[in-house]
RNA sequence: GGGCGGAUAGCUCAGUUUGGUUAGAGCAACUGGUUUACACCCAGUAGGUCGGCGGUUCGAGUCCGUCUCCGCCCA
């Protein structure tokens, strides 16, 4: 076997490795019903988008659960997939149209639509390439596009059903309008941003002057708006119908400045009394609120606004081809010019923006089909009842407040887009009958169904496509062939659904989480109006939720490319290699909390392959390797009766490492892995037992033994480690002769510690665990010495010789590890002593330790350096003493917790009096 | 206005479920270092009234109440 470089290569191994594991089909899962399934569904990115920190923390941890899930036998799939992105992909494909000086207008639909298959042909895929650099396990032959034919099938079945079913209807409502993207939007693509804006107070004329009860004249009454360039659509203005101030003007008109034209004062209780003037100006067809006033008052909708924003004729001149924000201007200027303006103050409120084109949202009156949410009680009740586990757990309560207020207020989906890219939502209209008379009941004048109607040339499709969202929340079931009735699809989704686990970020609960769970409970079995609780488990998409953070920088903003702030994962992962990144960025990924990224941070990633790589170097400088094939064959070599307290415990530590492991598996406690991991291998594993090994090793009848307990160990270790750093585990299972063949670390099952431990003993080797707890003892002991050393600049002389004063078992038990302590400790003798000795001197529980120098110790420092431990002793005492003391505590605190405190006062107290003794000595 | 988080070493975070040693880690700092793997390393040092106040308890970073500040979501 060729010697293992100095200095791990990932970039050599990683490219290597993903070909073979390619080559081997070795991500591919079948379904086989002797074995558990394991399913988990990417998020689908944007199918022309590129891999940011985001898709690296997200897939990271899917394929950590993916490749555990192998480990542990199970058939796991990780599905693949991208979806469409309707207003992202054509937005940029107009964009380059537009450097041709086109408009997709001028191509028409088809050609169009047939320019962003070829954008999506070219730029498509690219992310697949980038994940596989990341090591993503994903069963790539599965890979669905929201537009493959199958999925757009189940897309329009999904639509048809719910049609007949009763919750998709056709309105005019009042939508979230995007002037650029010229489309409707969904509540969800519309984030609220706090805006710096004006608030005008401005007078509107009464037709008829109002006398008030002092006896004075009111001619105007008082509007208070943020939005006055809408005002030549008001068609009412409303106040409280209790409003002392008010009342007695309801049923009168007033005048809209312009246009003109006397509009009715109305009272509505949606009208707020406490802000502004507490008069409202209504506009029915710009402004959500206004519109369900204007309809409980049967008011006109004047709308004045165009697609792009721009005004239209009813706006009249000035006003004509403005822009919105032009119109205010003007707006306002023509107020103050008439009068009529009282006052402008600063003001500051939500608006909202639309997250893609970066502009404030419209609210508009459009036609656009809409759905009621289906099963959202289930859906509530599915998490409640644990069918559906979030973790960390209070993310359900944001996914439960979602989806009550949605239902409380009546809250429907918008489901059509404006757009050509997408489904085309599968409505036909009988020809030749007007807009405003058809009948959306009448199936002569409506025909909705998944294959068009028989006779299409008498029909029109709808126009428009549907919300990519309402592509995606179909994802777990649409990407394993329903709503194909083809057994072979069929047993996929059988076996496959409901799937295990999905990973995402909490910022798509609503726009995804949410949706998804409601069409599982919908779709995933025959039409029912209510679910049983056995439905609702066999019907939710997935079990567990795991919900990430969101990536920001090291200061705390949120990466984004115009901040330029966001790294180049690919320049990450040829710098750190993808394990060393995969295991940098799990570790700093609390669990549902923002994490704050720098590349100092996830050095450990790097610094970590690196070291596992030497740990496995420095094993095969140290002796040949055996039989390696099996658990069975390492622990064969292992000399039960030649083990000493360091073997024990570092075998003991192997299976508790194990243990825990597989618990924060099951607890999704993602960031304890790496840490778990760290630390055995790190502390325990390289810096003692390798340390200690050193010197065993010189012995021959011992040698066999620790190469075998090395080798069992870094066998584990690589199993712990493998779903997390899979390449570099790859590499040095195979160089360290863990495979049969060309096998994989993944053929193999990872053992369980009662299984490892089961092993041990049918070889003779049973673990003493109090043998292992002494390790913690002398390993103190070896603290206590290294630093006596440190003060007295001895840290790197390795030719010292140090006495120690112990008791009768505490010397027979160094004694007994008397080499691995001198290795530890980095000296060369380790010599025992009866009697106090007049040299620096460091007292701990095992024994008291002197350190012999041949240059006579300095007086003063030395007893600074005792009474310093002195004084932490003395506090230690007098707590203990305290605690102790209290007749209360002695009564009421358990037992064990009692004797704990008795031991360690006694402790502390022999170690004073050794100390002071010392200190006495030293006058 | 409603809801959810967070505040622990200079920085980033564990530890809080189930109260019990002298509260930990990584990074940064400082001292020293080519030893049978690893300077992407080793040894050591320093650094904390666990946001404030009050309560429960023999005992509180941990449980309860309250306040302050920061962040996010929904209106």
């Amino acid at each position: 076997m060729p010697e293992l470089p100095k200095a791990y290569d990932a970039n050599l191994v990683e490219s290597k490795w993903y070909r073979h594991w390619e080559e081997r089909g070795a991500f591919s899962a079948r379904p086989d019903n002797s074995r558990e399934p394991f399913t988990i569904m990417i998020p689908p990115p944007n199918v022309t988008g590129m891999l940011h920190m985001g898709h690296i923390l997200n897939n990271t941890l899917q394929d950590m659960l993916v490749r555990r899930a192998r480990l542990e036998g199970k058939v796991a799939l990780w599905q693949p997939g991208t979806d469409h992105a309707g207003i992202a992909t054509q937005t940029k494909v107009e964009r380059e149209l537009r450097k041709e000086n086109l408009d997709r207008r001028d191509l028409g639909r088809d050609k169009f639509v047939e320019k962003v298959w070829e954008w999506k042909e070219k730029h498509g895929g690219i992310i697949f390439r980038q994940l596989r650099k990341l090591g993503a396990s994903c069963d790539w032959k599965r890979a669905t596009f929201t537009l493959d034919e199958g999925y757009e099938r189940a897309v329009l079945t999904a639509f048809v059903k719910l049609y007949h079913r009763g919750y998709i209807y056709r309105g005019l409502r009042m939508c979230n309008w995007c002037p650029v993207s010229q489309t409707a939007l969904s509540n969800e693509e519309v984030i609220m941003r706090p805006q710096k804006g004006k608030l005008w107070v401005i007078r509107y004329q009464l037709v008829e002057p109002d006398r008030r009860p002092d006896g004075s004249l009111r001619t105007h009454l008082e509007i208070s708006t943020t939005r006055p360039e809408t005002l030549m659509g008001d068609t009412a203005v409303a106040v409280h119908p209790e409003d002392p101030r008010y009342k007695h003007l309801i049923g009168k008109e007033i005048y809209r400045p312009f246009p003109r034209a006397e509009i009715p004062i109305i009272g509505d209780r949606a009208v707020d009394r406490e802000f502004g003037t507490g008069c409202l100006k209504v506009t029915p067809a710009h402004d959500p609120l206004d519109f369900e006033i204007g309809r409980r008052h049967g008011l006109p909708n004047l709308d004045i606004l165009n697609p792009d924003a721009t005004l239209n004729a009813l706006a009249g001149e000035p006003f004509l081809g403005l822009d919105r924000y032009e119109a205010r201007t003007v707006a306002v200027d023509l107020l103050k010019d008439q009068g009529l303006m009282v006052k402008e103050e600063d003001y500051e409120n939500n608006v909202g923006f639309s997250e893609r084109a970066e502009v404030a949202i419209e609210p508009r009156l459009t036609e656009q089909w809409w759905l009621r949410y289906p099963k959202v009680e289930e859906a509530i009740e599915a998490a409640h009842k644990g069918f559906v586990r979030f973790h960390p757990k209070r993310w359900e309560n944001v996914y439960r407040h979602w989806l009550e207020h949605g239902r409380k207020n009546q809250i429907d989906w918008c489901l059509s887009r404006q757009l050509w890219w997408g489904h085309r939502i599968p409505v036909w209209y009988r020809k030749g009958i007007e807009q405003s008379d058809l009948d959306l009941k009448n199936p002569e004048h409506v025909h909705v169904s998944v294959d068009g109607p028989p006779d299409p040339q008498n029909w029109v499709r709808e126009e428009d496509v549907l919300d990519t969202w309402a592509s995606s929340w179909l994802w777990p079931f649409a990407t394993l062939g329903w709503p194909d009735e083809d057994p072979r699809k069929r047993a996929d989704l059988t076996y496959f659904y409901p799937t295990s686990v999905l990973v995402t970020g909490f910022d798509i609960i609503f726009l995804w989480v949410a949706r998804m769970i409601m069409a599982g409970l919908e779709f995933m079995g025959p039409e029912k109006r209510e679910l049983t609780g056995e439905d609702m488990a066999e019907r939710i998409p997935f079990r567990d939720v795991y919900i990430t953070g969101l990536i920001r920088d090291a200061t705390g903003r949120k990466m984004s490319k115009s901040l330029g702030n966001s790294p180049d994962p690919l320049r990450l992962i040829e710098k750190y290699g993808a394990d060393g990144l995969r295991f940098g960025i799990v570790n700093i990924a609390p669990s549902g909390q923002d994490i704050l990224f720098s590349e100092q941070r996830i050095e450990i990633g790097r610094n970590f392959c690196n070291k596992l790589w030497n740990a496995c170097r420095f094993r095969q400088l140290s002796g040949p390797f055996s039989d390696n094939s099996s658990l069975r064959t390492i622990v064969s070599r292992i000399h039960g009766r030649l083990l000493d307290d360091y073997d024990h415990w570092i075998l003991t530590r192997l299976l508790q490492t194990n243990r825990d492991l597989g618990r924060a598996y099951e607890n999704f406690q993602c960031h304890s892995i790496t840490r778990l991991l760290y630390d055995f291998f790190w502390r325990d594993f390289c810096d003692t037992y390798v340390e200690v090994s050193k010197s065993k090793m010189g012995r021959e009848d011992m040698k066999e033994s620790v190469l075998a307990i090395q080798d069992l160990v870094i066998r584990q270790l690589l199993l712990m480690a493998q779903p997390l750093t899979p390449f570099i585990t790859e590499e040095l299972w195979s160089r360290l002769g863990y495979g049969v063949g060309d096998s994989l670390i993944q053929d193999n099952a990872i053992e369980s510690s009662p299984v490892l431990e089961a092993a041990l003993r049918d070889n003779g080797v049973i673990l003493d665990r109090s043998t292992a707890r002494q390790v913690d003892r002398l390993d103190r002991l070896v603290k206590k010495t290294r630093a006596l050393k440190a003060d007295y600049q001895m840290g790197n002389n390795k030719n010292l010789t140090v006495y120690y004063k112990a008791g009768p078992s505490e010397s027979e038990r160094i004694e007994s590890n008397r080499d691995s302590l001198t290795r530890l400790m980095g000296v060369a003798e380790l010599i025992a002593s009866t009697e106090d000795m007049e040299l620096p001197a460091a007292v701990c529980d095992l024994a008291t330790v002197y350190l012999d120098l041949s240059s006579s110790s300095d007086v003063a420092s030395e007893r600074r350096r005792l009474e310093k431990e002195l004084t932490k002793l003395h506090k230690a005492i007098l707590a203990g003493e305290a605690r102790l003391g209290n007749q209360d505590f002695l009564n009421k605190a358990p037992p064990r917790i009692v004797e704990g405190a008795k031991s360690k006062l006694a402790d502390a107290a022999a170690k004073k009096s050794e100390l002071e003794k010392i200190l006495a000595r030293l006058g």
